[in-house]
DNA sequence: TTAATGGTAGACAGATCTGTCTATTTTGGT
DNA sequence: ACCAAAATAGACAGATCTGTCTACCATTAA
Protein backbone atom coordinates (compact mmCIF):
# COMPACT_ATOMS: atom_id res chain seq x y z
CA UNK A 1 0.00 0.00 0.00
CA UNK A 2 2.83 2.23 0.18
CA UNK A 3 3.38 3.23 -3.69
CA UNK A 4 -0.37 4.08 -4.10
CA UNK A 5 -0.58 6.31 -1.06
CA UNK A 6 3.14 7.88 -1.91
CA UNK A 7 1.37 9.08 -5.12
CA UNK A 8 -2.11 10.36 -4.20
CA UNK A 9 0.38 11.88 -1.02
CA UNK A 10 2.70 13.83 -4.04
CA UNK A 11 -0.75 14.48 -6.31
CA UNK A 12 -2.54 16.39 -3.50
CA UNK A 13 -0.01 18.02 -2.83
CA UNK A 14 0.95 19.69 -6.01
CA UNK A 15 -2.95 19.83 -7.40
CA UNK A 16 -3.20 21.99 -4.36
CA UNK A 17 -0.89 24.57 -4.78
CA UNK A 18 -0.69 24.88 -8.47
CA UNK A 19 -4.33 23.66 -9.66
CA UNK A 20 -4.85 20.09 -11.48
CA UNK A 21 -4.67 21.17 -15.04
CA UNK A 22 -1.30 23.03 -14.08
CA UNK A 23 0.24 19.69 -12.94
CA UNK A 24 1.30 16.98 -15.27
CA UNK A 25 1.51 13.36 -14.54
CA UNK A 26 5.36 13.16 -14.77
CA UNK A 27 5.92 15.79 -12.39
CA UNK A 28 3.89 13.93 -10.04
CA UNK A 29 5.86 10.79 -10.44
CA UNK A 30 9.03 12.41 -10.54
CA UNK A 31 8.77 13.95 -7.06
CA UNK A 32 6.96 10.77 -5.66
CA UNK A 33 9.73 8.87 -7.22
CA UNK A 34 7.95 6.23 -8.44
CA UNK A 35 7.55 4.75 -12.04
CA UNK A 36 4.88 5.44 -14.84
CA UNK A 37 3.55 1.75 -15.11
CA UNK A 38 3.24 1.75 -11.51
CA UNK A 39 0.84 4.99 -11.43
CA UNK A 40 -1.61 2.99 -13.97
CA UNK A 41 -1.36 -0.02 -12.34
CA UNK A 42 -2.99 1.87 -9.63
CA UNK A 43 -5.11 4.45 -11.36
CA UNK A 44 -6.48 3.92 -14.86
CA UNK A 45 -6.23 7.68 -15.60
CA UNK A 46 -5.06 10.99 -14.63
CA UNK A 47 -8.79 12.14 -13.59
CA UNK A 48 -8.79 8.75 -11.53
CA UNK A 49 -5.75 9.74 -9.75
CA UNK A 50 -7.54 13.39 -9.30
CA UNK A 51 -10.70 11.87 -7.53
CA UNK A 52 -7.92 9.91 -4.95
CA UNK A 53 -6.80 13.21 -4.53
CA UNK A 54 -9.84 14.89 -3.60
CA UNK A 55 -10.87 11.63 -1.26
CA UNK A 56 -8.06 11.63 0.78
CA UNK A 57 -8.49 15.35 1.15
CA UNK A 58 -11.56 14.79 2.19
CA UNK A 59 -11.27 12.41 4.86
CA UNK A 60 -7.71 14.99 6.12
CA UNK A 61 -10.01 17.85 6.66
CA UNK A 62 -12.67 16.53 8.01
CA UNK A 63 -11.07 14.01 10.43
CA UNK A 64 -9.22 17.13 11.48
CA UNK A 65 -12.06 19.65 11.86
CA UNK A 66 -14.39 17.23 13.60
CA UNK A 67 -11.50 15.77 16.06
CA UNK A 68 -10.75 19.57 16.80
CA UNK A 69 -15.03 20.84 17.16
CA UNK A 70 -14.80 17.62 19.55
CA UNK A 71 -11.96 18.92 22.02
CA UNK A 72 -14.85 21.65 22.92
CA UNK A 73 -18.40 20.75 24.65
CA UNK A 74 -21.25 19.71 22.19
CA UNK A 75 -22.65 22.81 21.01
CA UNK A 76 -21.96 26.54 21.08
CA UNK A 77 -18.47 25.94 22.23
CA UNK A 78 -17.35 23.67 19.44
CA UNK A 79 -18.81 25.86 17.23
CA UNK A 80 -16.57 28.33 18.33
CA UNK A 81 -13.71 26.48 18.19
CA UNK A 82 -14.21 25.57 14.78
CA UNK A 83 -13.22 29.03 13.58
CA UNK A 84 -10.44 28.93 16.00
CA UNK A 85 -9.48 25.73 13.89
CA UNK A 86 -9.56 27.50 10.51
CA UNK A 87 -7.83 30.49 11.75
CA UNK A 88 -4.98 28.42 12.75
CA UNK A 89 -5.12 26.72 9.50
CA UNK A 90 -5.08 29.70 7.60
CA UNK A 91 -1.87 30.52 9.29
CA UNK A 92 0.06 27.46 8.62
CA UNK A 93 -0.05 26.09 12.31
CA UNK A 94 -1.79 22.34 10.83
CA UNK A 95 1.45 20.57 9.08
CA UNK A 96 -1.51 17.61 7.81
CA UNK A 97 -3.24 20.28 5.79
CA UNK A 98 -0.31 21.63 4.05
CA UNK A 99 0.82 25.09 3.77
CA UNK A 100 -2.67 27.15 3.40
CA UNK A 101 -3.58 27.96 -0.31
CA UNK A 102 -7.11 28.55 0.00
CA UNK A 103 -9.84 25.00 0.04
CA UNK A 104 -8.26 22.27 -2.55
CA UNK A 105 -12.82 21.67 -2.96
CA UNK A 106 -13.59 25.42 -4.11
CA UNK A 107 -10.38 25.42 -6.11
CA UNK A 108 -10.69 22.07 -7.63
CA UNK A 109 -14.57 23.18 -8.96
CA UNK A 110 -13.42 25.99 -10.13
CA UNK A 111 -11.70 23.59 -12.73
CA UNK A 112 -13.99 21.00 -12.93
CA UNK A 113 -17.25 23.07 -13.54
CA UNK A 114 -19.70 20.20 -14.66
CA UNK A 115 -21.74 19.60 -11.57
CA UNK A 116 -22.58 15.99 -12.30
CA UNK A 117 -18.07 15.60 -12.92
CA UNK A 118 -17.21 12.78 -10.15
CA UNK A 119 -14.80 15.18 -9.27
CA UNK A 120 -16.94 18.02 -8.31
CA UNK A 121 -19.47 15.52 -7.38
CA UNK A 122 -16.62 14.92 -4.62
CA UNK A 123 -16.02 18.04 -3.55
CA UNK A 124 -19.81 18.99 -3.04
CA UNK A 125 -20.62 15.79 -1.07
CA UNK A 126 -17.58 17.19 1.27
CA UNK A 127 -19.20 20.42 1.89
CA UNK A 128 -22.14 18.78 2.59
CA UNK A 129 -20.46 17.05 5.32
CA UNK A 130 -18.96 19.60 6.89
CA UNK A 131 -22.49 21.83 7.08
CA UNK A 132 -23.84 18.34 8.72
CA UNK A 133 -21.43 18.72 11.49
CA UNK A 134 -22.20 21.84 12.08
CA UNK A 135 -25.87 21.25 12.26
CA UNK A 136 -25.51 18.71 14.55
CA UNK A 137 -23.75 21.06 16.85
CA UNK A 138 -25.82 24.31 15.80
CA UNK A 139 -28.85 21.17 17.03
CA UNK A 140 -27.59 21.01 20.93
CA UNK A 141 -28.31 24.86 21.09
CA UNK A 142 -31.52 25.52 18.78
CA UNK A 143 -35.09 24.84 19.83
CA UNK A 144 -35.99 23.40 16.58
CA UNK A 145 -34.73 21.62 13.37
CA UNK A 146 -35.43 24.64 11.09
CA UNK A 147 -33.36 27.31 13.60
CA UNK A 148 -30.23 25.03 13.43
CA UNK A 149 -30.32 24.55 9.95
CA UNK A 150 -30.65 28.70 9.41
CA UNK A 151 -27.67 28.42 12.41
CA UNK A 152 -25.69 26.34 10.46
CA UNK A 153 -26.33 27.87 7.17
CA UNK A 154 -25.13 31.12 8.84
CA UNK A 155 -21.91 29.33 10.23
CA UNK A 156 -21.28 27.83 6.94
CA UNK A 157 -21.26 31.13 4.78
CA UNK A 158 -19.03 32.59 7.57
CA UNK A 159 -16.82 30.07 7.49
CA UNK A 160 -16.70 29.49 3.35
CA UNK A 161 -16.59 33.65 3.26
CA UNK A 162 -13.76 33.36 5.27
CA UNK A 163 -11.46 31.18 3.29
CA UNK A 164 -12.35 33.17 0.19
CA UNK A 165 -11.39 36.32 1.80
CA UNK A 166 -8.21 35.17 3.60
CA UNK A 167 -7.03 33.08 0.26
CA UNK A 168 -7.50 35.78 -2.34
CA UNK A 169 -6.90 39.37 -0.26
CA UNK A 170 -4.24 37.18 2.32
CA UNK A 171 -6.65 38.72 5.16
CA UNK A 172 -5.13 36.30 7.94
CA UNK A 173 -7.17 37.47 10.35
CA UNK A 174 -10.35 36.35 8.35
CA UNK A 175 -11.36 33.82 10.59
CA UNK A 176 -11.37 35.41 13.83
CA UNK A 177 -13.80 38.25 12.37
CA UNK A 178 -15.82 36.08 11.08
CA UNK A 179 -15.42 34.06 14.55
CA UNK A 180 -16.68 37.44 16.38
CA UNK A 181 -19.50 38.00 13.87
CA UNK A 182 -20.73 34.20 14.54
CA UNK A 183 -20.48 34.92 18.34
CA UNK A 184 -23.04 37.95 18.34
CA UNK A 185 -25.33 35.79 16.07
CA UNK A 186 -25.40 32.91 18.59
CA UNK A 187 -25.44 34.84 22.10
CA UNK A 188 -26.52 38.49 21.16
CA UNK A 189 -28.80 38.53 24.31
CA UNK B 1 -10.62 48.19 -31.07
CA UNK B 2 -12.47 45.01 -32.55
CA UNK B 3 -10.11 41.99 -32.69
CA UNK B 4 -8.23 42.83 -29.27
CA UNK B 5 -11.78 42.85 -27.33
CA UNK B 6 -12.77 39.67 -29.73
CA UNK B 7 -10.14 38.11 -27.98
CA UNK B 8 -10.52 39.36 -24.65
CA UNK B 9 -14.61 38.28 -24.63
CA UNK B 10 -13.82 34.79 -26.31
CA UNK B 11 -10.90 33.96 -23.75
CA UNK B 12 -13.03 35.16 -20.27
CA UNK B 13 -15.62 33.11 -21.51
CA UNK B 14 -13.70 29.79 -21.82
CA UNK B 15 -11.72 30.74 -19.09
CA UNK B 16 -14.50 31.42 -16.26
CA UNK B 17 -16.47 28.16 -18.36
CA UNK B 18 -13.08 26.01 -17.70
CA UNK B 19 -10.67 27.16 -15.64
CA UNK B 20 -7.32 29.12 -17.30
CA UNK B 21 -5.03 26.13 -17.58
CA UNK B 22 -7.94 23.80 -19.47
CA UNK B 23 -8.03 26.06 -22.32
CA UNK B 24 -5.14 26.57 -24.76
CA UNK B 25 -4.50 29.79 -26.82
CA UNK B 26 -5.45 28.14 -30.55
CA UNK B 27 -8.69 27.13 -28.61
CA UNK B 28 -9.75 31.14 -28.22
CA UNK B 29 -8.07 31.73 -31.41
CA UNK B 30 -10.40 29.56 -33.08
CA UNK B 31 -14.00 30.90 -31.37
CA UNK B 32 -12.74 34.30 -31.29
CA UNK B 33 -12.00 33.74 -35.40
CA UNK B 34 -8.75 35.61 -35.15
CA UNK B 35 -5.12 34.58 -36.35
CA UNK B 36 -2.46 33.63 -33.66
CA UNK B 37 -0.22 36.73 -34.91
CA UNK B 38 -3.03 39.59 -33.79
CA UNK B 39 -3.16 37.78 -29.92
CA UNK B 40 0.57 38.26 -29.99
CA UNK B 41 0.57 41.51 -31.66
CA UNK B 42 -2.21 43.09 -29.09
CA UNK B 43 -0.76 40.67 -25.98
CA UNK B 44 2.80 39.73 -24.54
CA UNK B 45 1.99 36.24 -23.60
CA UNK B 46 -1.09 34.28 -22.55
CA UNK B 47 -0.40 35.38 -19.25
CA UNK B 48 -1.15 38.99 -20.22
CA UNK B 49 -4.50 38.01 -22.12
CA UNK B 50 -4.98 36.07 -18.81
CA UNK B 51 -4.72 39.43 -16.80
CA UNK B 52 -6.91 41.18 -19.41
CA UNK B 53 -9.63 39.11 -19.60
CA UNK B 54 -9.68 39.40 -15.49
CA UNK B 55 -9.54 43.51 -15.76
CA UNK B 56 -12.37 43.30 -18.13
CA UNK B 57 -14.27 40.74 -15.76
CA UNK B 58 -13.55 42.92 -13.11
CA UNK B 59 -14.92 46.31 -15.02
CA UNK B 60 -18.23 43.61 -15.99
CA UNK B 61 -19.05 42.71 -12.84
CA UNK B 62 -18.28 45.55 -10.49
CA UNK B 63 -19.97 48.23 -12.62
CA UNK B 64 -23.08 45.41 -12.92
CA UNK B 65 -22.96 45.19 -9.04
CA UNK B 66 -22.67 49.07 -8.37
CA UNK B 67 -25.57 49.88 -10.66
CA UNK B 68 -27.75 47.41 -9.36
CA UNK B 69 -26.94 49.09 -5.97
CA UNK B 70 -26.99 52.60 -6.92
CA UNK B 71 -31.31 51.02 -8.04
CA UNK B 72 -31.77 51.69 -4.24
CA UNK B 73 -31.73 53.97 -1.70
CA UNK B 74 -28.16 54.23 -0.03
CA UNK B 75 -27.23 52.37 2.69
CA UNK B 76 -30.01 49.52 3.85
CA UNK B 77 -32.12 49.20 0.89
CA UNK B 78 -28.35 49.02 -1.56
CA UNK B 79 -27.50 46.48 0.38
CA UNK B 80 -30.50 44.61 0.58
CA UNK B 81 -30.49 44.74 -3.35
CA UNK B 82 -27.37 43.31 -3.24
CA UNK B 83 -28.14 39.95 -2.56
CA UNK B 84 -31.09 40.00 -5.00
CA UNK B 85 -28.29 40.73 -7.58
CA UNK B 86 -26.35 37.98 -6.98
CA UNK B 87 -29.54 35.71 -5.97
CA UNK B 88 -30.28 36.86 -9.88
CA UNK B 89 -26.73 35.84 -11.22
CA UNK B 90 -26.62 32.48 -9.71
CA UNK B 91 -30.44 31.83 -11.36
CA UNK B 92 -28.96 32.98 -14.96
CA UNK B 93 -31.02 35.63 -15.21
CA UNK B 94 -27.52 38.32 -15.76
CA UNK B 95 -26.55 37.84 -19.35
CA UNK B 96 -23.72 40.24 -19.37
CA UNK B 97 -21.92 38.01 -16.66
CA UNK B 98 -22.62 34.96 -18.49
CA UNK B 99 -24.11 31.30 -17.25
CA UNK B 100 -23.06 31.07 -13.12
CA UNK B 101 -19.36 28.97 -12.91
CA UNK B 102 -19.20 30.78 -9.25
CA UNK B 103 -16.88 33.50 -9.11
CA UNK B 104 -14.45 34.03 -12.11
CA UNK B 105 -11.61 35.54 -9.24
CA UNK B 106 -11.68 32.94 -7.06
CA UNK B 107 -11.29 30.34 -9.25
CA UNK B 108 -8.62 31.97 -10.84
CA UNK B 109 -6.51 32.55 -7.51
CA UNK B 110 -7.41 28.95 -7.22
CA UNK B 111 -4.78 28.46 -10.77
CA UNK B 112 -2.36 31.17 -9.58
CA UNK B 113 -2.07 30.94 -5.70
CA UNK B 114 1.11 33.11 -5.36
CA UNK B 115 -0.60 35.92 -3.94
CA UNK B 116 2.67 38.12 -5.71
CA UNK B 117 1.43 37.06 -9.08
CA UNK B 118 -0.07 40.05 -11.22
CA UNK B 119 -3.32 37.90 -11.70
CA UNK B 120 -3.61 37.03 -8.62
CA UNK B 121 -3.12 40.63 -7.29
CA UNK B 122 -5.72 41.47 -9.85
CA UNK B 123 -8.14 39.21 -7.97
CA UNK B 124 -7.40 40.74 -5.03
CA UNK B 125 -7.99 44.23 -6.10
CA UNK B 126 -11.23 43.27 -7.38
CA UNK B 127 -12.27 41.52 -4.25
CA UNK B 128 -11.20 44.73 -1.82
CA UNK B 129 -12.98 47.09 -4.73
CA UNK B 130 -16.41 45.07 -3.59
CA UNK B 131 -15.80 45.73 -0.30
CA UNK B 132 -15.57 49.13 -0.26
CA UNK B 133 -18.69 49.86 -1.89
CA UNK B 134 -19.81 48.00 0.92
CA UNK B 135 -18.07 49.81 3.68
CA UNK B 136 -19.71 52.91 1.60
CA UNK B 137 -22.89 51.70 2.30
CA UNK B 138 -22.98 50.67 5.50
CA UNK B 139 -21.10 54.19 6.88
CA UNK B 140 -25.28 55.60 5.76
CA UNK B 141 -26.50 53.40 8.41
CA UNK B 142 -23.66 52.99 10.65
CA UNK B 143 -22.19 55.19 13.68
CA UNK B 144 -18.93 55.04 13.40
CA UNK B 145 -16.16 53.91 11.19
CA UNK B 146 -15.77 50.48 12.90
CA UNK B 147 -18.72 49.61 12.83
CA UNK B 148 -19.45 50.22 9.32
CA UNK B 149 -16.55 48.52 8.63
CA UNK B 150 -17.58 45.10 10.60
CA UNK B 151 -21.15 45.23 8.75
CA UNK B 152 -19.22 45.54 5.63
CA UNK B 153 -17.06 42.73 6.38
CA UNK B 154 -20.04 40.43 7.60
CA UNK B 155 -22.14 40.94 4.58
CA UNK B 156 -19.11 40.66 2.41
CA UNK B 157 -18.49 37.54 4.55
CA UNK B 158 -22.13 36.42 3.94
CA UNK B 159 -21.77 36.83 -0.32
CA UNK B 160 -18.68 34.97 -1.09
CA UNK B 161 -20.32 32.26 1.11
CA UNK B 162 -22.72 32.21 -0.82
CA UNK B 163 -21.07 32.00 -3.84
CA UNK B 164 -19.35 29.07 -2.91
CA UNK B 165 -22.21 27.18 -1.49
CA UNK B 166 -24.26 27.87 -4.72
CA UNK B 167 -21.41 26.96 -7.43
CA UNK B 168 -20.12 24.08 -4.99
CA UNK B 169 -22.96 22.56 -4.04
CA UNK B 170 -25.50 23.78 -6.28
CA UNK B 171 -27.34 25.91 -4.03
CA UNK B 172 -29.29 28.34 -5.98
CA UNK B 173 -31.29 29.66 -3.21
CA UNK B 174 -28.34 30.49 -1.47
CA UNK B 175 -28.36 34.28 -1.58
CA UNK B 176 -31.79 34.90 -0.42
CA UNK B 177 -30.76 32.45 2.97
CA UNK B 178 -27.69 34.75 2.87
CA UNK B 179 -30.11 37.84 2.91
CA UNK B 180 -32.12 36.74 5.08
CA UNK B 181 -28.64 36.08 7.47
CA UNK B 182 -28.52 39.94 6.64
CA UNK B 183 -31.36 41.24 7.12
CA UNK B 184 -31.87 39.76 10.91
CA UNK B 185 -27.75 41.56 11.34
CA UNK B 186 -28.67 44.97 10.07
CA UNK B 187 -32.46 45.74 12.02
CA UNK B 188 -32.56 43.05 14.12
CA UNK B 189 -33.89 45.56 16.84
C1' DT C 1 14.62 -23.99 -9.09
C1' DT C 2 10.94 -22.00 -11.02
C1' DA C 3 7.13 -19.05 -11.57
C1' DA C 4 4.42 -15.21 -10.42
C1' DT C 5 4.10 -10.59 -8.78
C1' DG C 6 5.02 -5.84 -8.68
C1' DG C 7 8.09 -2.30 -9.31
C1' DT C 8 11.59 0.35 -12.50
C1' DA C 9 13.46 2.71 -16.46
C1' DG C 10 12.69 4.62 -20.47
C1' DA C 11 11.39 4.63 -25.34
C1' DC C 12 7.51 5.73 -27.91
C1' DA C 13 3.05 7.43 -30.10
C1' DG C 14 0.05 10.93 -30.85
C1' DA C 15 -1.85 14.93 -29.35
C1' DT C 16 -1.49 19.55 -27.71
C1' DC C 17 0.84 23.51 -25.81
C1' DT C 18 3.07 28.39 -26.38
C1' DG C 19 5.28 31.25 -29.27
C1' DT C 20 7.79 32.64 -33.86
C1' DC C 21 8.11 33.24 -38.57
C1' DT C 22 6.83 33.99 -43.46
C1' DA C 23 4.00 35.23 -47.09
C1' DT C 24 -0.32 36.90 -48.55
C1' DT C 25 -4.49 39.56 -48.29
C1' DT C 26 -7.49 42.94 -46.43
C1' DT C 27 -8.44 47.38 -44.75
C1' DG C 28 -8.48 52.32 -44.13
C1' DG C 29 -6.63 56.98 -44.74
C1' DT C 30 -5.03 60.42 -47.89
C1' DA D 1 -5.46 55.04 -56.83
C1' DC D 2 -1.89 54.34 -53.65
C1' DC D 3 0.46 53.10 -49.53
C1' DA D 4 1.05 51.70 -44.87
C1' DA D 5 -0.89 49.27 -41.20
C1' DA D 6 -3.20 45.32 -39.63
C1' DA D 7 -5.10 40.88 -40.16
C1' DT D 8 -4.87 36.32 -42.32
C1' DA D 9 -3.42 31.30 -42.97
C1' DG D 10 -0.46 28.17 -41.81
C1' DA D 11 4.06 26.04 -41.33
C1' DC D 12 7.24 25.35 -37.81
C1' DA D 13 10.11 24.69 -33.45
C1' DG D 14 10.50 22.91 -29.14
C1' DA D 15 8.37 21.61 -25.17
C1' DT D 16 5.06 19.01 -22.65
C1' DC D 17 0.92 16.28 -22.15
C1' DT D 18 -1.47 11.49 -21.34
C1' DG D 19 -1.15 6.91 -21.95
C1' DT D 20 1.03 2.40 -23.86
C1' DC D 21 4.57 -0.71 -24.42
C1' DT D 22 8.78 -3.43 -23.75
C1' DA D 23 12.56 -5.16 -21.18
C1' DC D 24 14.63 -5.73 -16.90
C1' DC D 25 15.04 -6.40 -11.82
C1' DA D 26 13.70 -7.75 -7.04
C1' DT D 27 11.05 -10.32 -3.98
C1' DT D 28 8.57 -14.17 -2.54
C1' DA D 29 6.16 -18.51 -2.63
C1' DA D 30 5.51 -23.15 -4.43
Amino acid sequence: MGRRQDLIDTALRLFYEHGIHAIGINQVLQEAGVAKQTLYNHFESKDSLVEAAVEHRDKLFFQWLESRMNSQPAGREALMEMFDAVHDWFNDRVPSLQRFYGCFFINTCGEYSDPDHPVHRRCAAHKTKVFELLKRHALEICTSETEADELANALFLLKEGAIVKAHVEGDLDAALKAKAIASRMISPH
